[in-house]
DNA sequence: CTCCATACTAAGCGGTTGCTTAGGTCTAAG
DNA sequence: CTTAGACCTAAGCAACCGCTTAGTATGGAG
């Protein structure tokens, strides 16, 4: 995966497909907001404000204050799946290594974008939540394939394959809870670290 | 750890030493409440209806919501550092791993005081703050003698104590957010599968 | 130029929020 | 019975919420 520079993300390619551009501000800003200060906390007045725009501006581009949220959530998990599975190795250690060394580093790089993804599904309407658990279910799958074809291949040792897959990805998801820029680990390392250990978990020779 | 039964722990003895009954009683409910929409999410008139008294019935006990929003993640920081330092074992491994298995079952088993605890530490005034972190940094505290004392002794191989401490506490800490009683695995069985994990990922021989 | 669509703002509406105030009800001691 | 005090409620206040409305500025097409 790539990774941006600068202490502000706001040139976060993640957003890249949102037009107009003001709507990419505004989602940029509700983003930011959301994840310092919760859904709940957050006023549309200070996403309008972060944004540099009034109050009502925000209703131009999104017909509420939940549909911002909704759009947040699903890009960041469309793109936490798409840096999951695309993977190119084929030994399935080796794939699972470098799954979960992007999965756990992307949720430290944008843990901002990451932490509305995770920890504000209760918000969403019932229907908007439906589609993201779709998503959600496609990357738990594709997390468990991964641990079966190692047990499959006899490379992983594994006693339950449900169980350990929980494991790798309560621990990935979680980097986004805990996560601080000022810290002294850099996403990269944060992958590297979580890499090993997922191997130990399900007993990759190594 | 001890467990209560019953679909409701409403006599959970977490809140055994809160008095008066009407003070345990709100409580409960605000512990409840939070634990399903959030701090921000829940209005004082949502957590006294559910503990049967009027609005201003919060305000005899407590002097504010953010008060008794620290009341119940002192309450509960205290105890899972309890839940985690009460292993007698002397052993490194099956110490690491009875206090694993204790502190992961008690994020399930407790998940409704344990998504407070866990998730609505930004909604704490700086004070209280304060005083909930110096619990906080015991718990990690605890967590990485344990996993330091099995790599003295020659019974783990970790090549990163700080990262495997890290790793870890928010395994267990995350089960709190995943965590459903209608889920097909029981606090029990969690923390039995947790604590192999955990053994896996500190190389301990077994 | 006119015309129209897009993007935005100033002002504010109805409803809800955390919290307060004034007063009522109960128990138990004198 | 009186009185004190703990406990609780009915009513409501000021502030703030998400969102709407009416109107303004801009720029391209004809």
């Amino acid at each position: 995966m790539t990774t941006t520079s600068g202490e502000f993300a706001l040139l976060d390619e993640t957003w890249s497909s949102v037009t107009p551009p003001a709507a990419r501000r505004m989602l940029i800003a509700a983003a930011a907001a959301f994840s310092v200060r919760g859904y709940h906390a957050t006023t549309t007045r200070d996403i309008a404000a972060q944004a540099g725009m009034s109050p009502a501006a925000v209703y131009i581009h999104y017909r509420s204050k939940e549909e911002l949220l909704f759009h947040i959530s699903r890009i960041g998990h469309a793109t936490s799946l798409s840096v999951l599975t695309g993977v190119s190795e084929v030994d399935p250690a080796a794939r699972l290594a470098s799954a979960v060394r992007a999965f756990a580093s992307w949720h430290a790089e944008y843990h901002t974008t990451a932490r509305v993804v995770q920890y504000e599904l209760s918000a969403l309407t019932p229907e908007h939540l439906a589609e993201v658990v779709v998503l959600r279910r496609r990357i738990e799958a594709a997390v468990r394939d991964m641990v079966a074809d190692g047990v499959a291949a006899g490379a992983f040792d594994v006693p339950d394959v449900r169980g350990a897959t929980l494991a790798v990805l309560s621990l990935c998801i979680d980097v986004a809870r805990w996560y601080r820029p000022t810290g002294h680990r850099t996403p990269a390392e944060i992958g590297d670290l979580y890499a090993d250990l997922v191997l130990r978990m399900v007993g990759a020779a190594g």
